[in-house]
DNA sequence: CTGGACACGC
DNA sequence: GACGTACGTGTCCAGG
């Protein structure tokens, strides 16, 4: 077998990796966004190519020996980012790791050394690849070397080999240095020939075949100037290909046969990905977490029998309930970690006993948790109310860091410096293999976890009382939790019978539009498979291609809605997306999640997630119920009241955010406008076209409207332009016209984005806060998008605010009032109530009452609310 | 079991 | 001019 030689430009991939990727770090402070890249890609050729011989090259230093022929070599480049030049030892680090020969030599660059070792790989006849980002390196392709170069990002890789290079080109590979020499490369501040760029010198070279052949036969240039630029610069450009072409005789102290390459050291990249915080790259190469070192030894007690000595105020409290969804779900055992011990409680022991019970009922013994809604609602599922919880780490953690993806409790002690506890899955397994431990092990990570939670209660209210979001934590947060885990436990009743007769209604006009798409299209196939409906319609019908995907055509709504007219084919399949989402996702979907004895469904909200501030809702999500196409809305018409004679009552903000915009940037006129009342989008109009309302048309409404959806969503101009379907520059057009109408907006705009690249986080009125690294990256992409969050967090976020203020507050009222009336679901700017007949007219007055007063803002709140017999009819 | 494409809500 | 563009969750398919 031929040996097979990958060659890596290690300083063009890394800094590929660093701008195609966010700017993470993990854990320890550590930027490792370019090493994640990298390793990523490192890992990836080792999977795809099977190399038997590996070596990447850096360059060395900042002088090379070009710079004896060109002093301005690579001159003007901007100087390497501190933040990716510390992460080039770990890249070290990491090739270190997986025994993969790295080389470096002075005055010259990695270019140089690819070229040789290619070079001499090549004249033993072995197969060589070259990873680079770099078009330079296209000049050693041939039949034995290929070249990958990444397109965009890291994954996306374009291979050449003579023959792709000429389809892409039309050149040969020694023509690239050619054409290097005619159009310069601004990276490398090579100057090429002023005024030719890759157009023309792909033109000069299919004529003449190389530069000496252009300057040797000028006359035939065609076009005056081309020719006076091409006289003018002849040195130069001389000179320039000197610069680019690649030095295949660098003195190397490393010969083809020492690049041996026969696989990682499993343990070492094991336990570097670990270190690194590489979770789901561990997880890729099959290896498990390894644990900092961890207190030796835990001293608690498995308790026999309960006595008062152990319940004392506070304890630090874990209900565990290993399964993810908690509903009615199994409690494995309970820790109790106080001044007078640690111990653990096996459940039949602490539920059976009446000590233990009137402990976690009395609100007045403080518990500290870990999830606290999860314990609330696993014992309320038992009839056991627990009261008293004054402390949820969980909450505390989203609090101070929003932007970690997993709250869980062994991240979080590392973290803060305690490597007390280890990971849940570490203990119980993931997936299927998940079980319970043995009883010692199981009881040790449990008393863990509650000293874990012991331990850090005070260090976070600290951080908490520093951050000045000790208030949000406590008199917002906290509450709202057992808020929600009392609408999660009381859950929604749904009609059975009502979704089991729309499924089949669905399913026999699903069938029938099935029949009707395979007669169109003169074949059978899965509908549902982008692939297969991508090669019906772009290549067995040929409709014209519009947009494609990384993996193929695109079939989404847009495209599909563009080909609307071009074959009868085009509405059926439309119409089967929309029907098919709504049997499986919204009919099917919950008709699985209903509980049969009661008939009910009870969501999960999950306070610790979004980074707006915003709830999530799962299994199922009550927050996307269809609401915009009658067929889908229909949907809502399962949801009914758990009660005879009992009403489904549903209450909005109106244009809540915008009314928080008007109010955090103090604009005139739009908080002028929302005084009167007016129509918002109407008036944005007025404004935006400079028109009079009556000469407002509806199209005009229509932009207005999906500017002010811009503006609350935090958009760009591409992505208005794509909502409103109008060219990007007048989309950009729309948005400078409404900043120009609404000056306050625009210098708060202006502020927020200058606060944040101070203090490197934005803040909403409660001070929930959102920390926004790449506000001062220079990477375009990167700083674009946190700019834009920084503008839309505080809004939304505010709005999130302002909502879990008003579902605190009617909580309480609702007990005050002696009501029944329950609330049962939040969609983002909705509260859904059920609510007996003869208290709909209570509800009137005080639920538009204790939302639109949760907060009072320098403009009114305004809510608006429906009622009827299901959540249908309350619209 | 995972990632991509798609579609639903705000 | 780059480059990829609000936040979520769920379903299906296709690949390993």
């Amino acid at each position: 077998m031929k040996n097979k030689l990958v060659l890596i430009d290690g300083n063009s991939i890394a800094y590929r990796a660093f701008f195609a990727l966010p700017l993470l770090n993990n854990d320890k402070g550590v930027y490792t966004n370019a090493v994640l890249g990298f390793t990523t890609m490192l890992l990836k050729i080792i999977e795809n190519e099977s190399p038997t011989h590996m070596l990447v090259a850096f360059d060395a230093g900042k002088t090379t020996f070009r710079h004896k022929t060109y002093t301005e070599y690579k001159g003007g480049r901007q100087k390497t980012p501190s933040e990716l030049s510390e992460q080039f030892p770990v890249i070290r680090e990491v090739l270190d790791a997986f025994q993969i020969k790295r080389y470096e030599i002075k005055n010259y660059e990695a270019d140089d050394i690819i070229g040789t070792v290619s070079d001499l790989a090549s004249k033993e006849d072995w197969e060589v690849k070259i990873y680079s980002g770099d078009k330079d390196l296209l000049q050693l392709v041939s039949d034995n070397v290929h070249v990958a170069l990444t397109k965009k990002g890291i994954t996306d890789i374009d291979t050449y080999d003579p023959a792709f290079l000429r389809e892409k080109y039309g050149l040969s590979p020694d023509q690239i240095i050619d054409m290097k020499a005619l159009m310069g490369d601004n990276s490398d501040n090579i100057p090429g020939v002023p005024g030719v760029g890759e157009k023309t010198a792909l033109k000069l070279l299919k004529q003449f075949g190389t530069v000496d052949a252009v300057f040797e036969s000028l006359d035939d240039v065609s076009g005056k100037k081309l020719k006076e630029k091409l006289e003018e610069n002849q040195e130069q450009a001389m000179m320039s290909k000197e610069l680019v072409t690649i030095f295949k005789e660098t003195p190397l102290e490393l010969g083809i046969t020492d690049l041996g390459y026969s696989g990682y050291d499993h343990e070492a990249v094991a336990t570097l990905f670990s270190e690194l915080g590489f979770k789901s790259l561990l997880n890729r190469i099959g290896g498990t977490e390894v644990e900092d070192e961890k207190i030796d030894d835990l001293d608690f007690e498995t308790i026999n029998e309960i006595e008062a000595k152990h319940l004392v105020s506070p304890s630090a409290m874990i209900v565990e309930v290993m399964e993810e969804n908690y509903h009615n779900a199994e409690i494995q055992g309970i820790s109790l970690v106080n001044e007078n011990g640690n111990y653990f409680i096996p459940t039949d022991l602490a539920l059976q006993s009446q000590l233990f019970r009137d402990f976690l009922e009395d609100g007045t013994q403080k518990k500290w948790v870990f999830d606290a809604k999860r314990a609330v609602v696993a014992l309320g599922w038992k009839d056991i109310s627990l009261e008293g919880i004054t402390f949820d780490l969980v909450i505390a953690s989203y609090l101070l860091n929003p932007s970690e993806s997993t709250h869980d409790l062994s991240a979080i002690s590392r973290r803060e410096g305690f490597s007390i506890v280890s990971s849940d899955e570490s203990i119980y397994g993931k997936g299927a293999k998940r079980k319970l431990p043995e009883v010692e092990e199981f009881s040790d990570h449990l008393v863990r976890k509650a000293y874990a939670v012991y331990q850090l209660k005070e260090k976070l209210e600290e951080q908490l009382k520093h951050n000045e979001q000790y208030e949000l934590f406590h008199d917002l947060e906290m509450p709202l939790t057992l808020v929600l885990g009392e609408m999660e436990t009381k859950g929604v009743s749904v009609d059975t019978n009502f979704l089991e007769k729309m499924g089949e209604e669905l399913n026999e006009k699903l069938s029938k539009i099935e029949a009707k798409v395979f007669e169109l299209a003169g074949t059978e196939f899965n509908i549902n498979s982008p692939k297969q409906l991508g090669e019906v319609l772009f290549e067995k019908l040929e409709l014209p291609v519009i947009k494609k995907t990384k993996t193929g055509y695109s079939t989404s709504a847009d495209v599909l809605e563009k080909l609307e007219s071009k074959h009868e084919i085009i509405p059926e399949i439309l119409l089967y997306r929309q029907l098919g989402k709504l049997n499986s996702t919204y009919v099917e979907g919950l008709l699985k999640v209903i509980y049969s004895d009661t008939g009910k469904i009870h969501t999960r909200f999950n306070q610790a997630l979004t980074q707006t501030g915003r709830l999530s809702s799962t299994d199922p999500n009550l927050q996307n119920i269809p609401i915009r196409l009658e067929e889908g809305r229909k949907i809502r018409k399962a949801f009914i009241p758990s009660q005879k004679d009992w009403v489904m009552f549903a209450a909005d903000y109106s244009q809540i955010e915008l009314r928080v915009l008007a109010h955090i940037a103090q604009d005139k006129n739009l908080i002028e406008a929302f005084q009167h009342d007016e129509d918002i989008h109407t008036k944005t109009a007025m404004n935006v076209f400079n028109v009079d309302k009556e000469d407002v048309t509806s199209n005009m409404r229509r932009h207005a409207k999906a500017v002010n959806f811009g503006i609350v969503y935090g958009i760009s101009d591409y992505g208005l332009s794509q909502s409103i379907d109008v060219s990007r520059k007048e989309a950009g057009e729309f948005i400078d016209r409404y900043l120009e109408s609404f000056p306050g907006v625009k210098n708060y705009m202006e502020d927020v984005v200058t606060k944040a690249k101070e203090d490197g986080y934005v803040s909403t009125m409660l001070q929930r806060r959102r920390y926004l690294p790449e506000i001062n990256s220079r990477n375009f992409n990167q700083r674009g998008f946190a700019e834009r969050t920084a503008m839309n967090t505080p809004i939304q976020g505010t709005a999130a605010d302002i909502i879990k203020l008003a579902m605190v507050q009617m909580e309480t009222r609702l007990k005050e009032e002696k009501l029944e009336t329950r609330m049962l679901l939040q969609v983002h700017d909705e509260l859904i109530f059920e609510a007996p007949q003869d208290e709909i007219e209570t509800l009137k007055r005080i639920v538009p009452e204790v939302m639109e007063s949760a907060i009072k803002l320098d403009v009114p709140l305004k809510v608006d609310y429906e009622y009827g017999s299901t959540w249908y009819d309350a619209k």
